[in-house]
DNA sequence: GGCATATGATACCTTTCGGTTACATGTAAC
DNA sequence: GTTACATGTAACCGAAAGGTATCATATGCC
């Protein structure tokens, strides 16, 4: 079961999250210039990141001519955040607060 | 490339973040408890996707007996969160606002 | 001790994943 | 029109993932 791709699938590669962060902090970027920023692999590989990633929607991308602009789509991390994540953060704050304690009671 | 296990990949798996999510709502679990929960895969499979949790220190586990008693680490989630996730919240807070401002528009 | 129980580890199989090379397609440039 | 460029797609491959059935081990119980 499960072989579904959800955004979850798609984050769980560190070159799709790494081209991610390229997005995050450069608004949008062609195909070319991301790839030439994974020197390692193939221009082919990193296409098809780029495809695993518009599947889930995580990207955005507008045809300009033979350039193809990606964009960020913030919208599926929200969610893995609202949806998902953050109802564990409950656990990992009470966690701070415990070790906090812990070691205030060690300087008394 | 690539085949570090990590939080992120052990996160691909539904089943995986169904275990976290009785573990979030139960505190602990013995792996039989766990196993009858997903009564469409075998014990072995769970035992499976416990030990990739527990690899990635997304569960402890205090082995009491011939039970093994799961609890959830919340440490790697909130690393996830805080040390990855958080740096897109910006981008999303914004395309909210940038939402909001053109229902507004509509409206007028 | 002897048997049942809880659980993890192993062997094996099939599917998916990430990578490569080669090809197809459409656009720009001359 | 022809040539160069940007990019995606297809075919293929080896490794890893996730599943099952089976085995090994340790604990609890009589």
């Amino acid at each position: 079961m499960s072989r579904r791709k959800d955004a979850f699938a798609a984050l769980a590669d560190p070159t799709r999250r790494a081209i991610l962060d390229l997005l995050r902090d450069r608004a949008t970027l062609n195909a070319g210039e991301i790839a030439t920023e994974f020197p390692k692999i193939s221009r082919a590989a990193v296409s098809k990141h780029l495809k695993v990633l518009r599947q889930v929607r995580l990207v955005k991308v507008r045809e300009q001519g033979r350039e193809w602009h990606y964009r960020l789509d913030p919208e599926p991390l929200a969610k893995i955040y609202k949806e998902w994540l953050a109802s564990f953060a409950p656990l990992w704050d009470e966690s701070l607060r415990e070790l906090k304690r812990r070691v205030e009671e060690n300087d008394e």
